[in-house]
DNA sequence: GACCAGGCACATC
DNA sequence: GATGTGCATGGT
C-alpha cells in the first residue's frame, strides 16, 4: 500500500518541528472557551482574555453562565470581537446547560454525528470551531480546517484553491491514518507551519520544510 | 497607519 | 451559491 503524499506532508513537519502538544489549555471547559475566543484572533489576545477569567474565577460553565453579558464582555475584552464572543460562549453554554444539564462529560458521551449537528446549530460556532471542541475538547477523531490548512494545501496543490471545508475535512480524513492522535497533531503542525511560514501576503516559502513538496 | 490573526452570521444579489 | 460586510483587540 502506498503511502500518500498528505502523510508524508504530515511526517516531514512533525519531523522538523516535534510534538505540539495542543491544545494549550488545562481543561475541557478552557479549550471550547478558547475555541470560541479564538476566532479570527491572535492566540496571545485570547490567552489573556482566558488568563482573566482564571483570574476572576470565571472559568467555569456554571460560573459564566450566570455572569451577566456585560461582566463577561469586561473579561474577555482582549481576545476582540468581545460583544459578539460573550453571546457566542452562553449560546454554548445553554445548550451545554438545557441538553446536558452543565456536563460536558454527559456532552461528550452524545453520538459523535448528533453533537456535531448540534454545535453547528449554536449561532456562532461555525465548523472550525464545532470540530476543534470536537476534535481538542473531546478527543473524537474530527479533522479541523482552518485558513492555514487551506491556504497551505491550495498553494502545494493538494486540494483545489475553491474546495470546501468539507471537501478538505474529507480528503484528510480519507487519506490519514491514526485518528484524533494524528489529527490532533497535524492540525497543530499546520498552524505552526502557517504562523512561520505561510503568512497571509507574505509567505517565507524560501526556508519553508515543504519546500521541496511542490 | 496598514495589515494581520487558529471565523461566523447575515444581507444582498 | 457566490460575494461583501460587521465584529474589535493587540502585535508587527
Amino acid at each position: 500500500m502506498k503511502r500518500h503524499r498528505l502523510q508524508r506532508v504530515y511526517g516531514i513537519l512533525l519531523e522538523h518541528f516535534g510534538p505540539q502538544h495542543w491544545w494549550p489549555g488545562d481543561s475541557a471547559f478552557e479549550i471550547i472557551v478558547g475555541a470560541i475566543l479564538t476566532q479570527n484572533t491572535n492566540w496571545q489576545n485570547v490567552a489573556r482574555a482566558v488568563e482573566n477569567l482564571k483570574r476572576a474565577s470565571a472559568l467555569s460553565a456554571g460560573k459564566l453562565r450566570r455572569m451577566n453579558n456585560s461582566a463577561v464582555a469586561r473579561l474577555i475584552r482582549p481576545s476582540g470581537y468581545y460583544r459578539l464572543k460573550t453571546k457566542r460562549l452562553k449560546n454554548f453554554l445553554d445548550v451545554l446547560h438545557s441538553s446536558y444539564g452543565g456536563s460536558l462529560a454527559r456532552m461528550r458521551r452524545a453520538p459523535l454525528a448528533a453533537l456535531r449537528q448540534q454545535l453547528l446549530s449554536v449561532n456562532g460556532i461555525g465548523p472550525e470551531t464545532a470540530d476543534s471542541i470536537l476534535l481538542y475538547a473531546f478527543n473524537k477523531p474530527v479533522f479541523v480546517v482552518d485558513a492555514y490548512t487551506r491556504r497551505i494545501f491550495s498553494r502545494h496543490g493538494l486540494v483545489p484553491a475553491d474546495a470546501s471545508y468539507g471537501d478538505i475535512q474529507a480528503y484528510c480524513m480519507r487519506n490519514l491514518a491514526g485518528g484524533s492522535g494524528v489529527f490532533n497533531e497535524f492540525h497543530a503542525l499546520i498552524v505552526r507551519l502557517g504562523k512561520e511560514y505561510c503568512l497571509k501576503t507574505k509567505p517565507r516559502c524560501g526556508s519553508c520544510p515543504l519546500k521541496y513538496e511542490k
